[in-house]
DNA sequence: ATTCATTGTATTGTTGACAATGTTCCCCTT
DNA sequence: AAGGGGAACATTGTCAACAATACAATGAAT
């Protein structure tokens, strides 16, 4: 059955594993830091250590994975320090992102935006505090947003390489009391400014929302660090 | 003497070997879209296939390289489309550089960045119009500010990935007749934004410089799509 | 003459074996 | 008994041969 999951298009036992082995970093399925055997996942996929290697080389160029050489590899993990860096990059990048979807969105898009994010308030009833970070893919405002864009070097760089890296920290660290309908409300006004046509104002609120967030992961890992201080290699 | 340049230090021959080919793509010693084959590679480096593969990946990861399966792989090559897509990126995150390195750099840092901004005055005098695009690494103003930001994931995404993809069009789209000297005052009026600390201010600095360079190259380039329509593929 | 099929060649994809390096555990020495 | 050295093991790096696919050229049919 691997197999046949690898290489059910047109394309190579490399690429098979490639996206396999992308998709369980991303998604959590194997914990940062993990080190990964190339024995082990040879034998799990079927497949030779050659395509393997390759794949392994590929995740490497997108810094997924870390090499030492001669040692092995490991999944990559965010420090303290490189979390709190990504969320620069991602202001910058989120808030030209909102910037051009006031821009490019269509009046349909920005409809099936309100309609998701009335959807969240329905469902979850702003009860489930974590849960509302816990929405993937065309359930994530985020990710709506970046889509309409229109954008496709922006899209990938958010979406394929720090999109499901940051989504993992986001769940791990964001969930403190108040914060998840502050959210909700920030992500109103953000999608208001978009329907207003308003690109200036779309990209100041949603990277005044990033900014938001990342003061409130730096204030609660360093309480943390506080209580606990021996708990970060 | 290939493989003694390509192992000098702990490195792999991999390693080597995706260090060689990626200075030959961001430096220019291979022009974009030109087709590689495994083969002369091979036979030029010395090397086997299987490490040589590796590296091609790593650079495939690093999208220096696309690859066709069964038929090669060719060096990236940015259409028109993509490279506007990217300025707007280069908007966002140099942008966001020029902010923190308003924040963080040290006052020699700023006072060197003054002197080589002076150097490319006195030295080049404004006459060779080109020629002040093509500084690179320390003596480019827009790498040391990237460097003063202090985020080492922001330069990485900055100076790694894209730097020198960008700088190779910059060489060949941005020499309109005004331009440089604009480009000077406006790098100049941003550094002094730095020295005062005024990152907002630096940041819609950067911004403006970027967002007129990809305005000028809209222009040049849909002007010669005008004169000659049939020339893009 | 043009188009399609077919064969031949070149290039890429994959595999397994071999070499080199790093790690671990045991034994010897002090 | 504790620490260092060395051998055995496991893992990674490299290579060369084999299989599969795509591209090109040749020829036949309309």
């Amino acid at each position: 059955m691997p197999v046949s999951e690898l290489r059910n298009n047109g394309q190579t036992l490399s690429d098979g594993a490639f996206e396999r082995i992308q998709n369980a970093i991303v998604k959590g399925d194997i914990a940062p830091g993990t080190r990964l055997s190339e024995q082990y996942l040879s034998t799990t996929f079927g497949i030779g250590r050659g395509p393997l290697r390759e794949a392994i080389r590929r995740l490497e160029g997108r810094r997924l994975v870390v090499r030492i050489p001669h040692a092995g590899i490991r999944v990559a993990s965010l420090s303290y320090e490189e979390l709190i860096e990504l969320y620069y990059v991602r202001e910058a990048l989120e808030g030209m992102a909102c910037r051009l979807a006031a821009q490019n969105m269509t009046e349909d898009e920005i409809a099936g935006m309100r309609d998701v994010l009335a959807m969240h308030e329905s469902h979850s009833g702003l009860k489930h505090n974590e849960s509302y970070y816990q929405q993937e893919g065309d359930l994530d405002i985020h990710y709506l947003i970046i889509q309409g864009s229109k954008n496709s070097t922006l899209s990938d760089m958010l979406c394929g390489d720090l999109y499901h890296l940051l989504r993992m920290y986001r769940y791990r660290y964001s969930a403190t009391p108040k914060r998840p309908q502050q959210a909700f409300a920030e992500h109103h006004r953000i999608i208001e400014a978009i329907a207003d046509r308003d690109g200036e104002l779309a990209e100041l609120l949603m990277r005044r929302h990033i900014s938001a967030s990342r003061r409130n992961i730096e204030r609660r890992l360093l309480a943390q660090a506080d209580d606990n201080p021996s708990q970060e290699e």
